[in-house]
RNA sequence: GGUCGGUUAGCUCAGCUGGUAGAGCAACGCCCUUUUAAGGCGUGGGUCCUGGGUUCGAACCCCAGACCGGCUACCA
């Protein structure tokens, strides 16, 4: 492998030599007494005070501006930038300048790792800086960052804004976007505010296999690969569903789980292959009780994030106070459209649709056509976060039947921001019901939808020792984090989204997937005729 | 999958009707002891995504491809 270098990284590389000939080690393994961060000390500190006399910092060299024998530089570190003021003298022993005039005016790079000791002070102009006495390289940077400045009014000059470059090389847009930083770590508020919401109510933490030899639990295509030992083959999951519950079956009164699942699907702003789903389950209650326990677990979980319930979401204010509005399906079309058509049967439905401008396929049943109906009239209007109640049967494999209303089940799915962020429903547990329901799906594989649900036969002897009442749901982390952190695109929440390999890997990645790849039957065959 | 747009220096971007490739930041050199997005002066840096074609001449026009993005479709 040959790397072309260009001029900028060739500097580099003859800076580090330098700075070797010099004995200075630019990679040393020891640890650096860090005993504040930038933030700590912007906060703590007031003028004069006798606080942070004695500072040990770390974090990138982010900018030097050089006044002869004194300087002014930046450090950044995880809670921002610190001014560092660098005087010859203080840095350096005596007669012998080198190490000001040399290593820090010329070998130490922009996105070096640097640290230092000294005090904070205020310069004359208000900024307040941490007067150095001593530096140490922590470790040397051989590749140019991009570097970004930003005003006085808040305007930023040169910022990485290539979304190929973010999320290739996310470790960059980290360093030099400190914004995408804030957003990761408020998504990691709201899924530690979710855990300590659940853990409270003494409901487990779980964790159940991604590998698979049915998939089940959603409607999806799924990735498929090989166990070589079992010479079998496994799906990574599209859901856990089905484990879960089988958990309750065993006696635990609720279950959760963060779970990445896998859906071989179309990829767009709302859509990665892989995403997280947090999936819960909580014997003796119904889809009722779960929409109570979802208003409240949101509410909290915004309070901990931002400390309010009102978040500026693109151009809207969304509110998660209590109570959030419901609609019956039926209820959101009449009141979107203010056409009642709870009563209507299959025909007088498509009629409907048509004059409403939306196109339905031959093959739809009764339950698709009001989804499409809700879904092109209803669905996009609903910004503030809003329940969505009593959904067609048919749509709804593992979901309890309406006590009193023929053709619909007891669930709900929570809209906000005009999309879908949970699913939820009080879960079917009498076996024999369960059973026809499989077979219709099964019945729907044959005619060719290919997202139909598997049989499971082991998740209804499950069902048949019996499964307590249970309501259950799944909420879309990385769609929630995109409301809670006000992201356009999954890819914004996610460090690494999926893309296309990067180069030329292709060749390589072809090689591969002959070995193992579910397709390798077919692959054989044609290398063998 | 459809459609529109993009790809030029390490980064952000200009580049007219086809006529020797540009700016700012970053880098390098010199000057400066408290600067404020970037102090001053100077220097270097390019496979203009790739491959064909048209032309005396292509970053620019044509064809094919790669990659990226927006919208759209699919995704209960």
């Amino acid at each position: 492998m040959s790397q072309q270098l260009s001029e900028q990284e060739l500097v580099r590389r003859e800076n580090l030599q330098k700075m070797i000939d010099l004995g200075i080690e630019p990679y040393p393994g020891t640890t650096y007494p860090v005993t504040h961060t930038a933030k700590e000390v912007h906060e703590g500190y007031t003028e004069g005070s006798e606080d942070y006399k004695e500072v040990c910092m770390a974090g990138r060299f982010m900018s030097r501006r050089i006044m002869g024998k004194a300087s002014f530089a930046e450090i950044q570190d995880s809670t921002g930038r610190m001014q560092l003021y660098v005087s010859r003298d203080d840095i350096t022993d005596g007669e012998d300048t080198t190490f000001y005039n040399q290593v820090f005016k010329k070998l130490i790079d922009l996105g070096d790792f640097i640290g230092i000791k000294g005090f904070a002070f205020m310069t004359k102009t208000g900024t307040l800086s941490i007067h150095v006495k001593e530096l140490t390289i922590l470790s040397k940077s051989l590749k140019p960052l991009p570097i970004v400045k930003t005003d006085a009014d808040g305007k930023v000059y040169d910022g990485v804004t290539d979304p190929e470059f973010k999320y290739r090389q996310r470790y960059v847009d980290l360093t030099v976007n400190p914004e995408v930083r804030e957003t990761f770590v408020q998504r990691s508020k709201m899924i530690n505010a979710m855990r300590n919401f659940m853990t409270e109510r003494m409901y487990l933490e779980v964790e159940t296999p991604v590998l698979q030899p049915m998939y089940g639990g959603a409607a999806a295509r799924p990735f498929k690969t090989h166990h070589n030992t079992l010479d079998v083959p496994f799906y990574l999951r599209i859901a856990n569903e089905l484990y879960l519950k089988r958990l309750i079956v065993g006696g635990y009164d609720g279950v959760f789980e963060f779970a990445k699942d896998f859906r071989n699907e179309g990829m767009s702003r709302f859509h990665n292959p892989e995403f997280t789903m947090m999936e819960l389950y909580v014997a003796y209650k119904d889809y009722e009780w779960m929409m109570d326990f979802t208003e409240e677990m949101l509410e909290y979980v915004a309070m901990q994030v931002h400390g309010t319930t009102e978040l500026q979401v693109g151009d809207n204010v969304i509110s998660f106070k209590r109570p959030w509005k419901r609609y019956t399906m039926f209820g959101a079309i009449e009141h979107f459209t203010g056409i009642d058509c709870s009563e209507m049967d299959e025909a007088a439905l498509r009629e409907t649709a048509k004059s409403l401008d939306i196109h339905i396929d031959k093959g739809l049943g009764k339950g698709k056509i009001i989804d499409e109906i809700f879904g092109e009239k209803c669905e996009h209007q609903l910004i503030q976060p809003t329940f969505i109640t009593e959904y067609p049967v048919e749509m709804s494999p593992l979901a309890k039947k309406h006590p009193t209303k023929p053709g619909i089940v007891e669930r709900f799915e929570g809209i906000c921001n005009a999309k879908e962020i949970c699913n939820a429903f009080s879960e079917l547990n009498d076996p024999i019901d369960q059973r026809q329901r499989f077979e219709d799906q099964l019945e729907l594989g044959k005619r060719g939808d290919e997202e139909a649900m598997q049989l499971d036969e082991d998740y209804l002897r499950a069902l048949e020792y019996g499964m307590p009442p249970t309501a259950g749901i799944g909420i879309g982390i990385d769609r929630l984090a995109m409301i809670m952190t006000n992201q356009k695109s999954i890819q914004d929440v996610l460090f690494f989204p999926q893309m296309k390999p990067e180069g030329k890997s292709k060749t390589v990645s072809e090689e591969l997937g002959e070995k193992f790849s579910g397709k390798s039957n077919e692959t054989d065959k044609e290398n063998v005729s």
